[in-house]
DNA sequence: GCGATCTACAACCGTTTGGTTGTACGTTTC
DNA sequence: GAAACGTACAACCAAACGGTTGTAGATCGC
């Protein structure tokens, strides 16, 4: 149900992040291994190999293993998916949402009345 | 200059929990006071105030005062601008943008040769 | 004026995040 | 087979996050 919020929740957060945000362009490009991806940033490579399995884990990028190397290349599909999230939002902004209430979390502690 | 990359930064993260991801579809449906929004959700006031406020330093929404309310309303050129920040991200997929290296972090340790 | 309401913010706390170093394991190369 | 390379992962650490309670300042209603 809530699926989709776990999901968002992962691909906002993976994009939250400037070296994420890079390491995305750059394997949007081509594939790379983590190993060049690695020696681009002033960092760890453990550092820039957690970057990746979070992106990874959002399903904003893939990898292949190729002999000892593991070439990561960026999933554009996902990169669409969260746009149309935003979409989405600009359709709330604009009305055109037909059953906004499905939309807003319903919680209300005075009982789900949610009326207003 | 990367001045963009902080937009960046506080408008995902801002969008990276689903409860300012609530408040968001309901301030641009219409304003909501600080309270209001408060009574939607279970858990204290302070809590979704900072959402708000979280939100509120992202440019995502702006807040209006009137009397002792507080309107809060969602600004949806903010979430247009992120939208378009995947567009790019589309483009460079699509090999379509010219200079990709601006877009890249130039680090590299090893000099910043990027030549690869 | 006084109580109730709406808001802001500080202080605190457990968990997550983003980084580090170190170790281990498969793959290539010679 | 041994050295070098590419990767994965654990353990650790400081800082940030998401939540809490408590205090305090405006504003409204009576």
């Amino acid at each position: 149900m809530d699926d989709t919020e776990d999901r968002a929740d992962a691909l906002f957060h993976a994009l939250a992040d400037r070296t994420r945000r890079d390491i995305l362009r750059r394997v949007l490009v081509g594939e790379h291994s983590v190993t060049a991806l690695a020696a681009k940033y002033d960092m760890s490579f453990a550092a820039v190999q957690k970057h990746v399995a979070v992106l990874e884990r959002a399903g904003l990028i893939s990898k292949r293993r190729s002999g000892r190397e593991n070439l990561a290349v960026g999933e554009v599909e996902a990169v669409r998916s969260v746009a149309s999230m935003l979409g989405e939002l600009e359709e709330v902004w604009r009305g055109r949402v037909a059953r906004i209430d499905e939309l807003l979390n319903t919680e209300g502690p005075t009982g789900t009345s949610e009326g207003e």
